[in-house]
DNA sequence: GTATACTTTAATCAAGATTTACATTTAAAC
DNA sequence: GTTTAAATGTAAATCTTGATTAAAGTATAC
């Protein structure tokens, strides 16, 4: 059954919603800070991650962040009534879904699993994604044009596995940014500009002259499902 | 059951955690100063130790630094009340985890037991990690390229160990140096690379050609599964 | 002590990321 | 339509990080 990993300071509730799990069929670990949290992703394999955002010492925003630097792992927050603006952060940080606390365990079972579904219908083969001609492999973090390799370096791969995953839909600079690059985006800064010209370049010459980075001014880019 | 090594001055003490925690199931064995807890930990084979930071002679600090010279092994340090700066200390030369004396030892318990869940975690299966044509063995220490043995140094061995621990996903240099090294990374530090190239040239040699271990420029290094 | 194996530092080169600079495009205001 | 300010595309310069080799420092065994 899929293990999840549960980030919540407050013992008593973590331990609760482990038994009640459990009962659920799941393998359930639990961390009781964000740090501790954060090293069991790296470590363990866990299927998906369920996270406070409200934590003494570093809070589940920044523990969600840092988590993204390394990791593509299904992430449900915890978050307070009615916190909307944190709900959009996180969302935009790459939460997957919000429960709010307090929250009937019932609808927490039903949304894990929703991810979880989501997850593996995301992903039919291996981890690769594949949007027409290119494919795109996580695993290997190699890119290839109708099974020929484009050498990318580490960040053009970052970037086009960030809009490959999200094919057919707008992301924003800002994202980009933030995902790929690990830092919001300032004024004047025109990395991800110079990075989506290189890799449109190298897409270009495998595939003789195909387009497949769209541009929406002022709203960000999409790799478009030809 | 898990056998652990305590390691304090404090002989009454020492006596009375040993009992209680035999009760709880674990075998205990116990030394009373640093060098000794050293040899034991070389010696014998340990799942745990637990080692008080304030001791005459070699102190705590020290002890760990060596055995992580050497050792792997999960170290949970007993620390005076409120001593924040030797606990960033410890953690950065590769403690586990921190209890305050005088502790509950019930908690001790459930500190140990939380060690040992995320030590089994890192390893699911048998002792010797399979990683394509290469195969690490964490017992005996050693590497073998399709059943033919690489010879590495302690320090290569720990890296390789560590990279394939976490096959498939980014582990950054800073973890690497804390884990492998038992220090910080540190500006101009060039041991972990020259040690992965070393590294590499062993696995090329042995393998004809073949590189396993890739760069993710400023994120980190992966074992990748060919 | 001396020899040996190992680790770290230093130095150089290569690869990658970011900034700068300027051309071009876009959407809105007039 | 024309103008304008902001946003984007891209080439080149600059800055940062990684790879590799050799040399210097450390520890260990004999």
């Amino acid at each position: 059954m899929s293990k999840l990993l549960l980030i919540d300071d407050d013992v008593e509730l973590a331990n609760m919603l482990k038994e009640f799990l459990t009962q659920e069929g799941f393998t359930v670990t639990t961390a009781h800070d964000g740090l501790t949290g954060e090293q069991y992703v790296l470590a363990g394999k866990f299927d998906l991650v369920i996270l406070d955002v409200m934590m003494p010492g570093q809070d589940g925003m920044q523990t969600l962040r840092n988590i993204r630097q390394h990791s593509d792992i299904p992430v449900l927050m915890l978050t307070a009534k009615d916190d909307n603006e944190g709900r959009i952060e996180g969302l935009e940080d790459g939460a997957d879904d919000y429960v709010q606390k307090p929250c009937l365990p019932r609808e927490l079972v039903a949304r894990i699993r929703a991810i979880l579904r989501r997850q593996t219908a995301d992903m039919p083969k291996g981890n690769d994604i594949v949007v027409g001609q290119l494919v795109v492999s996580s695993e290997r973090r190699k890119v290839f044009w109708a099974d020929k390799p484009i050498v990318f370096t580490s960040t053009e791969f970052s970037l086009i596995e960030i809009l490959a995953k999200h094919a057919g839909t707008i992301v924003s600079k800002e994202d980009l940014s933030i995902k790929a690059l690990g830092r919001p985006l300032v004024k004047y800064d025109r990395s991800i500009d110079v990075h989506l010209s290189s890799i449109r370049q190298k897409i270009s010459d495998a595939s003789g002259g195909v387009n497949v980075i769209q541009t929406i001014y002022r709203v960000g880019y999409q790799l478009v499902r030809e």
